[in-house]
RNA sequence: GGGCGCUUAGCUCAGCUGGAAGAGCGCUUGGUUUGCAACCAAGCGGCCGGGGGUUCAAAUCCCCCAGCGUCCA
């Protein structure tokens, strides 16, 4: 079975009745006796437009915002909900999701899973985010945005322990009360809509909330998860209650914003000085269309009105949907063509777009984040090479930094900022810089690309504008501009090509959607008490007593050479792999018996050492670490935390770790960072960390549930990736840094001696690894440099500290001799060119010289140049030598007597053989080789005979 | 994480159906000019990213590595 309709008492008491829609077939609530739509159908114009439906509100933009929002989290606070400051736009808790998409994601998944409490119950939010999904609809809809505000309540109920703060009824009155009293909304505008909501393995029903034929609110009542064999039915598929029941809530701010304005479109509501900044800037005015003031409006605010009922949607027939609102247009008596259509909302689209876009690029820049050609960097170059591009097909001449600006200080908060301004305009600008330089690129590789092609030809190969996309990055109908620009101007791109191009990457997408999972290294995880881990409470113990209590044989590739077993203890000290730490080595010892531990590996809440022999289930044994090893891993561990920290205060607060490494031998870094760094950065990278190994003196090591670290310490914590659980263990190097970490660490930071940044390299655009050495490690590094150094001086004979310019010198004389050496060879062609002697002759007026000579193919080319450059003497040459084989080569003078008669190529397949070879070329000059230099005399007779000289 | 592309003179790039390493700008020298700009002529400047392979022959074809770019997750 599916849902059961949604009864609830507080429409009744409001006076409301249900419905089915006319157009949709779902079932809605209204108090509007007249209603027979849902509100959200293509029927359904906004009636708000010009006419506001939230009374109250004569703000506009970033006030206009605030005072709605405070307005919504006040009512939820004096409804006894706990209001909860945002979270940030990069979902660095999960690792699943780039981007914050809801108010929700904020909670999961260990919240919603039941696994860590809530940060407050009830509780009220509105918390910033970021859809790239329909980042195409944005500006022409009049509605998408790419960043939004979701403002809710959110709901965590556990009937099972007895713990029920409120379900559907108060859910819906709490809303309802709200649009009416606090915003002021007419009952009758209002329809609630049910519409069960299911997606990511839960299900629920759900309530759409319709004001104006606008969209404001979902209420979703996630208490259901898949079950196959579950007795609820939602779309093909089944599911059962859960003991969690989530009510999951989200009211549009910007949307009411627009609600309130009644503006034509949602941007004019909440940008409007952006919006009125570049129509200035643009230029756009009633006398750009030939229209005047008054006929401009009426047509904008009839389109603005038709808005709502156009569900612009990615891949959708851009020129049907014009056609439908063309016609739309004409019943109310606006006749205008296609062009003139097309050249208003294109200007219209991009003047709307481009606030959004910014707004998205502050709040991700903001964030922290750094752009880059991967994850979500990528997304953040992408909208800003959006923006750039809307910016350059408008013709405004403002840099990415100046829009920046102004939209910061027009529309933004910098409050909530975790970067510097500063440092989010020095971004912008490397942006642009790429930007402009990929442009330039781009018209070249366009050049290129089409020059084979007619200039009057009208299409532009398909395969040519899918390459340039994809290697280039210069979109279809960029390609267009450029080739029109150069020449090609009947050129244009064909319909549905970009639709066509996003198909196309789509199936690529799904065809390498092929997941690498990680291989077992045992054939199944058997069901044991968790193994107690010891290493966290001395970190200094190595030795230890345990039981066995299982052995397991190994499987797979993915294990130690020589390991057979996989030993489980009831406890341990051994640190298996894991946050970049390599696995503890040693022994394993019963009595006389003793294994070695090659690796050790965690899953789940078991610990594995993978030995090369096996123990007897039950036995007493004595651990003994490597100790050598674990201290030299400690070192490199806590040393990156150091080095990190340094790395953070020294380049700004984007700086995040992006992964990490610590072996025995060395330790990665990869840090968020939007330039290459140079070996100044990291000799003070450098000379930081070696001040807190010498300055602090102890490192604290914290253990918090994941609540109060959130709340304590903030998402910076989790740069190590997403921990599960609900404790978290949390190293605090002084106010130096302070993280989320699993691993093992030294309590006093002077243990590890020193740190050295050797060397960076960069992962990806916008991450940088950092190589670094610790401890011991160190020290060997020094050692094995000053080998190099040493090795590298002898070779030469000098002191170390002449090398660089002993080999300077030495370079530079090289290349110096090199080139009189060619002197001398070009010397020597002519010389032996000039005379001739016995091997020259003539026949009929042509010069003939067939002799032998020293040199590779190289040398013989410049003496046949030599030989048969100068029109004036004709000449025939045949040249061999016995070097690599034996090599042939013939040549005749170009356009002379010789070049008629005598067929370069003809005549070395006719001697070539003589020296077990082959060869090719032009008629003129033809060359060859083969592997017997002993027929060499012989084929240079064969070719005197051939010739007849 | 996956796909595609690029790396050639100081700079920007051609050449890449294997067969004599090129152009433009810059630089040097000379000419022209009162001088500069411009113009003309000559010249300097190349491990054709690194390593392996195929081939008589590789900037060119194949493989690996590095650096860079780009599209998509």
């Amino acid at each position: 079975m599916g849902l059961p309709p949604i009864e609830l008492q507080v429409f009744k008491d409001n006076g409301y009745f249900r419905k089915q829609c006319r157009v949709t077939d779902l079932w809605f609530w209204t108090c509007d006796e007249s209603r027979d739509t849902c509100g959200d159908t293509e029927e359904d114009e906004y009636t708000f437009i010009g006419n506001p439906i939230i009374d109250g509100y004569k703000l506009l933009g970033r006030d206009l915002k605030d005072s709605m929002r405070e307005a919504f989290l006040n009512f939820f606070e004096d409804n006894s909900h706990i209001r909860v400051e945002p979270y940030p736009v990069l979902a660095r808790w999960r690792d699943d999701i780039h981007l914050t998409i809801a108010s929700i994601a904020d909670f999961q998944p260990h919240v919603t899973s039941g696994s860590v409490d809530p940060p407050a119950n009830p509780l009220t939010i509105s918390q910033p985010c970021i859809r790239l999904n329909d980042i195409d609809a944005v500006g022409h809809s009049g509605r998408h945005l790419t960043t939004f505000e979701m403002m809710a309540h959110h709901v965590f109920n556990r009937p099972d322990e007895g713990k029920m703060y409120y379900w559907m009824e108060e859910c819906v009155k709490y809303c309802h009360d709200m649009m009416c009293s606090t915003f002021g909304i007419n009952p009758n505008e209002i329809t609630y809509v049910e519409n069960p909501w299911s997606g990511g393995g839960n299900a629920g029903p759900a309530v759409e909330v319709i004001v104006g034929g606008l969209e404001l609110a979902t209420l979703v009542f996630m208490n259901l998860e898949e079950d196959e064999s579950g007795d609820v039915e939602i779309k093909g598929v089944k599911y059962s209650e859960m003991p969690l029941q989530i009510i999951d809530t989200g009211y549009g701010l910007e949307r009411f914003c627009w609600a309130a304005a009644g503006t034509p479109t949602i941007y004019e509501a909440i940008y409007p000085e952006s919006v009125s900044w570049l129509k200035n800037k643009a230029g756009f005015s009633s006398e750009m269309f030939d229209l005047s003031q008054k006929q401009l409006d009426e047509l904008l605010g009839e389109m603005s009105r038709l808005f709502g009922i156009m569900n612009i949607e990615v891949g959708s027939d851009g020129d049907r949907m014009r056609d439908i609102f063309l016609s739309r247009l004409a019943e109310r008596g606006h006749q205008i063509d296609a062009n003139l259509f097309t050249k208003i909302t294109g200007q219209l689209s991009k003047i709307y777009a481009i606030p959004d876009h910014l707004h998205a690029l502050s709040n991700m820049l903001g964030d922290g984040l750094v752009p880059s050609n991967s994850k979500a960097g990528y997304l953040a170059r992408m909208i800003a090479r959006r923006v750039l591009r809307m910016r350059d097909e408008l013709g405004i001449e403002v840099s990415l930094t100046e829009l920046a600006v102004h939209h910061l200080e027009s529309n933004y908060n910098e409050n909530r900022m975790k970067q510097t301004r500063e440092g989010m305009l020095t971004i912008l600008e490397g942006e642009e810089e790429r930007y402009n330089e990929m442009l330039r690129k781009g018209i070249q590789v366009v050049k290129t690309a089409i020059k084979d092609i007619p200039s009057n030809s009208e299409v532009i190969p398909d395969e040519i504008l899918f390459t340039i996309n994809d290697s280039h990055g210069i979109a279809p109908d960029l390609v267009m501009d450029i080739a029109n620009n150069l020449g090609w101007s009947n050129a244009s791109l064909r319909t549905g090509f970009n639709a066509e191009m996003a198909e196309r990457h789509a199936a690529l997408a799904k065809a390498a959607a092929k997941s690498v999972k990680s291989e077992m290294f045992v054939e199944s995880i058997p069901e044991l008490e968790p193994t107690v881990a010891m290493y966290y409470d001395d970190v200094m113990q190595f030795k230890f007593d345990a039981k066995v209590l299982g052995c397991l044989p190994l499987v797979g590739n993915d294990i130690p050479e020589s390991a057979t077993h996989a030993v489980i203890l009831d406890s341990t000290c051994f640190y298996p792999e894991g946050g970049g730490q390599e696995g503890d080595f040693g022994v394993l010892k019963n009595g006389s018996k003793s294994i070695n531990v090659l690796d050790t590996r965690k899953d789940g809440s078991l610990i594995f050492h993978l030995c090369d022999g096996m123990l007897e289930n039950g036995s007493t044994i004595t651990g003994e670490l490597d100790a050598k090893r674990r201290r030299q891993l400690m070192d490199h561990h806590t040393a990156v935390h150091i080095v990190g920290g340094a790395a953070r205060r020294l380049l700004g607060p984007h700086i995040y770790q992006a992964g990490a490494n610590k072996s025995v031998d060395s330790a990665r870094l990869d840090i968020t960072h939007y330039r290459r760094l140079n070996r100044d950065d990291l000799d003070r990278i450098e000379e930081l960390s070696n001040q807190i190994v010498r300055n602090v003196s102890k490192t604290e090591k914290l253990s918090l549930n994941r609540k109060n670290a959130d709340q304590k310490y903030g998402f910076d914590l989790y740069q190590g990736g997403a921990p599960k659980g609900n404790e978290i263990r949390i190293l605090k190097i002084s106010d130096h840094d302070i993280q989320a970490c699993g691993g093992t660490h030294h309590d006093e930071p002077g243990k590890i001696g020193q740190i050295r940044v050797v060397r960076s390299n960069a992962v990806q655009d916008g991450v940088e690894r950092l190589h670094i050495v610790a401890g011991e490690a160190a020290m060997r590094y020094a050692r094995v440099q000053e080998e190099i150094l040493r090795n590298s001086a002898d070779v030469f004979q000098v002191p170390i500290d002449d090398l660089p310019s002993t080999a300077n010198r030495f370079f530079s004389e090289w290349k110096e001799q090199r080139k009189r050496i060619e002197a001398l060879e070009a010397e020597i062609v002519r010389l032996r060119t000039s005379g001739g002697g016995g091997s020259t002759s003539s026949l009929d007026g042509v010069r003939v010289v067939v002799m032998e000579v020293d040199g590779d193919l190289k040398k013989m080319t410049k003496m046949l140049r030599e030989l048969t450059l100068d029109k004036t003497n004709p000449t025939l040459a045949i040249l061999g030598s016995k070097e690599g084989g034996g090599k042939l080569m013939v040549a005749c003078t170009e356009d002379t007597l010789a070049g008629e008669r005598y067929n370069a190529v003809d005549i070395l397949k006719n001697i070539s053989h003589h020296i077990s070879g082959g060869g090719g070329g032009r008629p003129t000059f033809a060359q060859g080789g083969g592997s017997n230099p002993d027929g060499l005399d012989a084929a240079l007779d064969a070719a005197k005979q051939l010739i007849g000289v």
